[in-house]
DNA sequence: ATCCGTGATGTCAGTTGCTGACATCACCGT
DNA sequence: ACGGTGATGTCAGCAACTGACATCACGGAT
């Protein structure tokens, strides 16, 4: 027999996830989260800095991912083609993921707090997207208003694919959104 | 004799961004702001919902002007050439006002809870555009889409202006930003 | 001139997020 | 058999925030 159950991060997250659908991030408390994982709220913040981390931890996978894409796209590639070449890896990494995309963004939603957090992440992300076309030799400013485009395209694109019941997959969406954005600011 | 010294908002306002850039956010209590305005903490909660709004107050001022120039924009004015012109505004507004935003941006980088705020500030400030082109008829895809570029623009030129010593006037930062942010994401 | 309602402030007690310091104790290698 | 290690627990404490109630100058109504 072993001493602890294992995974209790994992346990952290999948309880949090939980009761916030039941009652909302602010009306759960983190002694009740770790309670219902079976832990201590002392060890829920060994864990997790925050509250609202717990919610966040796949972000770091996903950064990950972008920025590898965007640094191997063939140096032919242009900015915007990198970070689309970016884009899809990701659209093929939330495949069959929708309805716990779903569930969770629902919770996010429902909360201004995990908006905020939300929100910091995507910057994150973008930061660090315009770095990696830094690497590629994209200068400073085009790198992070291409980044930052490209982030904006997720957003919409993320949106439309919780919100819509018909689209199973994310990466369509992600190229139409895209061509969206091109015609929209494109000089008149 | 006044029972109370008049404007005790302002009088908070300026005393936690005294403290925020003295000892920086985190360091600094809400208790102590209030007892620098010469009020009780509780009263700071009355005024503000969050020890971090105490550096937003400007935000529904800036949203305002923003969406009533998009509204106002000439009827034959595109979606993003309706957001230029609510930039053009904008821009405008923080003439003369570079050393007080430096201040207040040095304090707000240094710290994530207030850059998490500021997100969300800019968030909803593209949501009101984006709610604005909906107004003049432009579909909802494109409208957000056209919202957040209008919002990534600013955020670029915005710490162009405050970062570079050397261009006093925001309004040609927003206007190049805007023709790179074209350039950049353009099909090849 | 007196009284009374009002609004900005203060006081107090309580909950919750979060942290540092220290204790515990099965497991694992020596 | 033994000692080190790492995940967990316990406890005390600060600071953010909230609800309930008190105060009291001011200004208008009587």
């Amino acid at each position: 027999m072993v001493r602890w159950e294992p995974d209790g991060r994992g346990r952290l997250e999948q309880a949090a996830l939980a009761l916030f659908g039941e009652r909302g991030f602010e009306n759960t408390t983190v002694a009740e989260i770790a309670s219902r994982a079976g832990l201590t709220e002392r060890t829920f913040f060994r864990y997790f800095t925050d509250k609202r981390e717990v919610l966040f931890s796949g972000s770091t996978m996903l950064q990950e991912l972008l920025v590898d894409a965007v640094v191997g796209a063939p140096e032919s590639a242009s900015a915007i083609e990198a970070v689309a070449a970016g884009l899809d890896a990701v659209g093929a990494m939330f495949d069959g993921r929708q309805d716990h995309a779903r569930q969770r963004q629902a919770v996010i939603v429902a909360s201004a707090e995990l908006r905020e957090r939300e929100l910091i992440k995507l910057a994150t992300l973008g930061a660090a997207v315009a770095d990696a076309l830094g690497r590629r030799g994209v200068p400073a400013v085009a790198a992070t208003l291409t980044a930052e485009a490209g982030m904006a395209v997720f957003r919409v694109a993320f949106e439309r694919w919780v919100d819509d019941a018909g689209s199973a997959e994310l990466q369509p969406l992600l190229r139409e959104s895209l061509e969206d954005l091109r015609t929209a600011i494109a000089a008149p």
